[in-house]
DNA sequence: TGGTAACTAAGGGTATTCCCTTAATTTTTA
DNA sequence: TAAAAATTAAGGGAATACCCTTAGTTACCA
């Protein structure tokens, strides 16, 4: 029997995944949320062995939040689950924790497939979803990529670091302790998901949040 | 008196800027080079107070010979030619020791202004660079903006960079020593005239290296 | 006006990058 | 086939980035 619970803030997307497994006998849904409180919470009390989640909440970074649950609870298998467009995030929620992810129009079969080849312990990857997405986004209006949102501080020191400075010179231009600088670009980072200033950067620039 | 030598490779400029100073009876031109050999070597013999060298040298890479220069002689102050409409660079060959920049076109107060300037002991920053350069551009072909050139390895070892590997995950990723992928890194920064990974990244992107 | 987010910053690490010098070996090119 | 360029790599050290935890202090929003 494998465990499943499901994040997401669309209502619809919760109850149209779980009556998708209704009739799976190997598969139970043990919890459903809309939003990383209740996930949280939920996860305290037990803990599913693969969890569905949506990575564009609103109130939490979705790379952030896979991060959070994987170090909290290591034998929870996070599949990330994705509207939108944006491939180049796939990759970045894989390298944080995430063990699949996964089109929220996907049909029945692949979302039983993410499950049995997850739960195995191997990552499920989507082999043309750069194609579907190619595909989805032809004459669409882009709907809601992924965008980080950074506040005005971090902004302020992804600037600097931009401009190639260290985090000494950052604090001397900031007025602030390194350590500070330090803790902003931890944050920045963790909300990109980038694993050094170099992510941050390519991200940056992506993004264009400069 | 101020000793001026001067470095480019197109001999039109080399005479231009010459005669414009032919007449000057604080100005000496000490010594005119085509290529860094030339300019090194006679380095060697005497110093000028300023050096009026072209950054697109055929040869070598400019900010790589502008680091040499001010490092082997810390009395000479480079002012750095530049023909093109590349504005970016212009901060990272300041940043890398120059003392100035001038455009190849300037008129002979400009240049003479330079001299002062820089023979003070200040850095000579020609205020509208960014307004000449754009009126410059409007409706020419783009000349020749300063293209660094990284050998194979060089670009194997930015590419890896770019992915957010660590050196010693390069050097696992291309059987190298550590030791070996960061002497690919501080060439290529040389080269660049990056202060870091950041500054790579960011020129890689912007010169399409990648 | 109480809760939440943001900003601040410390201690105390470890890992990684960056710098400098030197030099052998291989590959390319004039 | 010499000379030049590229690739390899060492030692050794300094600077910077990254990580984890904890926590006090604003600022803003419902």
């Amino acid at each position: 029997m494998i465990k499943v619970a499901i994040t997401d803030d669309h209502y619809v997307v919760l109850k149209g995944i779980e009556s998708l497994l209704k009739d799976e006998k190997h598969i139970r849904v043990i919890s459903i949320h809309e939003n990383s409180q209740q996930t949280l919470e939920s996860l305290k009390k037990e803990q599913p062995d693969i969890l569905f989640l949506d990575i564009n909440l609103p109130d939490i970074n979705g790379i952030v939040l896979t991060k959070t649950i994987t170090k909290s609870f290591p034998e929870v298998r996070v599949i990330a689950l994705t509207n939108h467009e944006d491939v180049s995030f796939v990759k970045r929620i894989l390298d944080n924790g995430a063990y699949g992810y996964l089109l929220k129009n996907a049909h029945k079969e692949e979302l039983l497939e993410a499950i049995s080849v997850v739960a195995k312990g191997e990552k499920y990857l989507q082999k043309d979803i750069e194609k579907k997405i190619l595909n989805q986004s032809l004459g669409r209006t882009k709907v809601s990529a992924f965008q980080p949102k950074l506040t005005r501080r971090e902004t302020e020191v992804l600037h600097a670091i931009f401009e190639e400075l260290t985090t000494q010179e950052i604090s001397d231009k900031l007025f602030i302790s390194p350590k500070t600088v330090e803790a902003h670009r931890t944050n920045i980072m963790s909300k990109l998901g980038a694993k050094n200033s170099v992510g941050m950067i390519k991200i940056a620039i992506e993004k264009q949040l400069l």
